[in-house]
This record gives C-alpha cells, structure tokens and sequence, in this order.
DNA sequence: CACTTGCCTGGAGTGCACTCCAACTCTTTA
DNA sequence: TAAAGAGTTGGAGTGCACTCCAGGCAAGTG
C-alpha cells in the first residue's frame, strides 16, 4: 500500500489489461516488490516465481536482503507481459530472457524467437476474426427471436 | 484408421487449427468415436471427457454400447471447437451447454453469454495488435543489428 | 479358436502457471 | 518496547484442461 506519488513528469504506463493505466513512479530508480506490484498487476508471489525460474535478470538487492528493482526491470516486465498476454509460453520468455543475457550475439536467435512468436500471434488473430463471424452468426440468430417474442 | 471416404457431395470442412482442413463424410449419419477423432482433431479421451462433464448433448449409443455420433453432433463439435479456441472456459461452454438443453425459453440468456464472449475476443484481438506493434520494433531492431553486421 | 482391433469405464496422473503456507527477519509506528 | 507491517525462503498446494492407465467387452480375421 505505499504508493509513491512522483511528481507528474512524464507518463510511460503500465497496460495490464483491464486494470486502469498505473503511472510508472519515474525519476526514482529503485522500486520495491509491492510497488512493482501496484505497477504490473502481478502478484509478489509471481514477481519472486518469475526470479526463480529464470524469467528476470538479476535483482538487485537492498543492505538487508529486499528486493529493489529498477526501471529495466519495469520495462522487462513490461515486455513480459505483453508476451505472456500474447500466449507465450512462459518456458519460451525464459529461453528468450536467456539470449538477452548471452549478449549481442544472439540478436539473430532473438530475432527468430521473436518472428515466431509473431507469426503466431497473427494466425491467433486471423482465428480469432474468423470465430467472430461465428459467434455474429449465432448471436443475430438469438437476437432475431428475441425481437420476435417482443412483438409478440 | 477407418476413414470412410464418401462421394464428394458438399465439402463442409473441420477447422481444427493447422490440421490440414478434414472432409465430414456427409450422407452418413451416425459416426464412431474414432471418426470424430480424425474429424475433430480432438482425441478420442477427450471428447468422453467432454461428454462426462456435460458439454456434449446426449450422444448415441449402438447396441453394444458404443458411442454413435451424429452430424449435429458434429456441428456442436465444431462450435464448442471455435469456442475453445477463442479460449472460452470448459465451465461457461457447459453452462451454454445446458441452456442448449433447457431449450428455447433460454435463447436471452445464451444471447447474454456468447454476447459477453465475443466482447472478449474483440478485446482480445486489440490486445494482439497492440502486441504486434511491439513485436514489429524489437524485430526491427534485432534485423538492422543483423544487416549492419552482415554489412561490417 | 486365438488374436487383433476398437471401444468401454472409473479413477489416477500430467503440465502449466501460478498461489499459498509456515516460519522467519527487518523496519516503522504507537 | 511492543506490535504491526512488509519482506524473505523452500516447498507444498491449486485449478484448468486434458491425458493416460488398467482391466474388460465385442466384433472381425486367419
């Protein structure tokens, strides 16, 4: 429940799905687990599973032992999100938070990962679109006898 | 393995994700549980599943007790297919399920809830593309990292 | 008639992605 | 100084959607 309130400065969001935006506290530099919390919308149950299989690079640590994540860590976590909203397995985002700390040379491996992930997600769209026409069908279908009874 | 090939009448199709689209084999009216596994794409596991937790109308049975599916079975096959695709919960397709049963007094309410479902899957789809965007730029970067090295 | 194939059942097991628990430490507030 | 609150850990538990297993029956083939 402690809520940094920062002055309005810029206002990069999180876009966990429905929830409303949560502006990022920017201009600080070290967030605790439940701020980090606030701004994901992931448990600190998550935040600290995610740590443990591999998903997050290395968190920083305070003298006494907590957590202090950086604003990297929110933009990771950002992009982790998307992914994981997106479907992706979370074996897949550990395999791809692997290569970002290999370094450079596997950009090519990223970029393939990446371009799966996408063709992926475009052949969910395309499926999704398709069922829509379905679920149209049915609901006009439904809609037409309610209007009927209506009148009736 | 027992396919039955029927003449080319119709050709309505299966639309089980990357499968190769299968033929219904139409003229026929009662299939066995194997041929609604080719049909369907769904092992044959999980459609005595499905009809154990109440998501398949009553199916058939031959004298001795085999399971005989129909071609409106079928159909319902195929649209609890496209719901789960569009990852609607077991639950509420079981739920839709009864309201099936109940029969027509209940047509509101499965207006109600396939309503509620398409809304999801048009968020859902927003969702998607706003993902892409993100995709499409790291892609983008890992790809001119790759050419200026390709380049070098 | 043996054998294979297909199907049946209830119940147990699996994989994924969390989610929670118990027991503890450290910091802040009254 | 006592109590509340936030954080720590390893490991166990949960919910979903299957997935598999053991043991058995019925029909067709050599």
């Amino acid at each position: 429940m402690t809520v940094i309130d920062s002055p309005p400065v810029e206002v990069p969001v999180c876009l966990e799905l429905d929830r409303q935006r949560v502006r990022r506290p920017e201009g600080r530099e070290r967030f605790t687990i439940s701020e980090v919390v606030e701004y994901t919308g992931l448990s600190a149950h998550t935040l600290r599973w995610y740590e443990r299989i591999g998903l997050m690079p290395h968190v920083d640590r305070s003298h006494t032992g907590q957590r202090r994540y950086t604003c990297r860590d929110l933009d990771w976590l950002d992009l982790v999100g998307r992914l994981r909203l997106t479907g992706m397995p979370v074996a897949d985002m550990v395999r791809y938070a692997e290569l970002v700390r290999q370094g450079e040379e596997t950009f090519a491996e990223r970029e393939r990962l990446l371009s799966a992930h996408r063709d992926d997600v475009r052949r969910r769209i395309a499926e999704l679109r398709s069922t829509l026409d379905v679920l149209d069908y049915k609901i006009d279908i439904y809609a037409d006898a309610r209007r009927a009874s209506e009148r009736a």
